[in-house]
DNA sequence: TCACATTTAATTGTTCGCAATTGAATGTGC
DNA sequence: GCACATTCAATTGCGAACAATTAAATGTGA
């Protein structure tokens, strides 16, 4: 029994899966990420921090969360880490007093002249065409927004 | 400064970035598992271990880990949860003493049954056509494999 | 105004994921 | 046969990831 392998177990097979494609990809890509985030002394959730940081500054939490699919329970000890490496500031908005904004220490803006040569780096390790990787990337994201829609209701 | 989008930056920005893009996937197939899961007692990392075993039983922790790319870190105290909740039991190895053998008890093959709705549910979660996912599933394998083979040096 | 709901971060506890180390078992080269 | 390297699992420590709860600030309706 269970020896010869049936086609009422083909949706079960691990091959078949692409959750497990995607899960297996994204330890993949941190572990092609992590020697090269090493040398800026980030991991590769702080360092999706950083981008978003990057590209606009003195935020609150919830809107790293909300651009990252992250909540505070992840974000309040990463940024905590991220202020001991003096990346970030935290401070209490003075117009409400709920948010803490994140705002970057001038170390934090220089890191990132250091990490422009990571994207290229992945992308040769990628070893693929920016068009293919650029189709299969809207691909995912558009699944992955189809699945977030059914997690709201 | 840094207020206009410039394109040196396009390379940096999260939008463009296909890692993060898998990265953010893997955590909404997550969410859309965990409903699904909770019914079978099972986390989706003890689920991928027993979507293996169901395969094939009674294999050393190693293979596990090969096939999914984790490593003994992970899976003992993973097993050892699985054991706990009387799924698997593990076993030393007579032919050689270093290898844990692993094996599904009448439960864990039990389970097998009531697991067969998860891939439907989640299928009907992606929107998506089979063939379109089957696509997607490939070319995220191929990118993994190359990513993988560029870890190993 | 005042009771009540909502929003926002922080906290706590559990589970992954991995690097680094340990220790036992096995294989090897001489 | 014996020193040596290799293999394999377990352990330790740290950093995510998330559910659930807490607490404070803010918004809303009567």
């Amino acid at each position: 029994m269970a020896r010869k392998p049936s086609a009422a177990d083909a949706p079960l097979r691990l091959d078949n899966q692409i959750c497990f494609a995607v899960y297996s990809a994204a330890h993949a890509f941190n572990r092609v990420y992590k020697p090269l985030l090493d040398g800026l002394g980030l991991t590769y959730p702080q360092y999706l921090v950083m981008l978003v940081l990057w590209e606009r500054d003195d935020v609150p939490v919830k809107d790293i969360g909300e651009k990252l699919f992250l909540d505070s329970g992840t974000l309040t000890p990463l940024l905590k880490r991220l202020e001991a490496a003096h990346l970030v500031k935290r401070s209490r908005s003075r117009e409400d007093e709920r948010q803490v904004l994140i705002a970057l220490t001038p170390q934090g803006h220089a890191l990132k002249e250091k990490a422009r040569s990571v994207p290229q780096s992945i992308l040769a390790a990628s070893d693929c065409s920016v068009s293919e990787l650029v189709a299969m990337k809207d691909g995912i994201v558009a699944l992955r927004d189809r699945l977030n829609a059914v997690i709201g209701e």
